[in-house]
DNA sequence: CACCTATTTAGAATCATTATAAACTAGGAC
DNA sequence: GTCCTAGTTTATAATGATTCTAAATAGGTG
């Protein structure tokens, strides 16, 4: 199981579960973004198994603790997941509700003049809208 | 009354509960963020009324669309708002969950290099979140 | 005033997400 | 291998922000 270490380096035991998950989100050539629903619809088709939602969200947010996965700040009804955990940056196209990477490339630098006291920048997100 | 006209001239009635509204959105030294929670206490402590929530959010939604308020992108239970509708970025504070502007003089220019066929840049937002 | 439509409202409905608590399991000890 | 224990899964209930509904109310116009 290409996983197994993965998760087992990780403090996650490698679940039955935890190893489809892995399968659906990581073994792809492309990167992509999803919400909870979508990667539930997802895993019943590629592995024709169920997993209960309960343990899918458990599974993203112990994946998201540990660096597997980022969660996009977007406003919509349902939290959108990317498993590219590199910087990068999105389009959100208003109209097809859909999100494309931006390669950090793709984005000049982002250059913040203000500081606050005491605290650090942990990331920087750039959400660039698009209409028609 | 100093929104009465502001009201009408976007064909919005002037009631006695949008009035209000405006009151405490707008009539302030400085702009602000809030959620629709925090709107209303603060309607009932400036105001001793109480508006129902089905008009707070109808209220909100037809000032967001009119352009009086700016949604927020940013992934929490709540959606947040923002009174300052001009360009600008946000800090947010992960331990405080709080909001702060980033003025556009705050952030160097931004340059999105990727073009999408048939789509234009509607919007550019900036989320900096910081930790301690 | 009379009328029409926009608006307000309480309460119900929706639905994504989280909590609960019982059953199951991975993996280490022996 | 068996035992043990903490970690995990699961069905199901609970939560809570937001939206919907449909009845009551209030602007605006003539
Ligand atoms: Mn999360
Ligand atoms: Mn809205
Ligand atoms: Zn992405
Ligand atoms: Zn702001």
């Amino acid at each position: 199981m290409q996983y197994l270490d993965k998760l087992r380096n990780s403090g996650l035991r490698p679940t039955k579960q935890r190893l489809q998950i892995c399968e659906v989100l990581f073994n792809t050539e492309k990167t992509f973004h999803f919400t909870v629903n979508e990667l539930d619809k997802k895993i019943k088709n590629n592995t024709g198994n169920k997993i209960s939602l309960a343990t899918i969200y458990n599974t993203i947010h112990a994946f998201e603790k540990k660096g597997y996965l980022k969660q996009i700040p977007i406003n919509s009804n349902q939290t959108y997941f990317d498993t590219n955990v590199t910087d990068h940056h999105h389009f959100y196209d208003l109209k097809d509700e859909k999100l494309i990477d931006l390669e950090n490339c793709d984005v000049g630098p982002i250059n913040i003049k203000k500081k606050i006291n005491g605290k650090k920048i942990k990331s920087i997100e750039v959400l660039v809208k698009l209409e028609d």
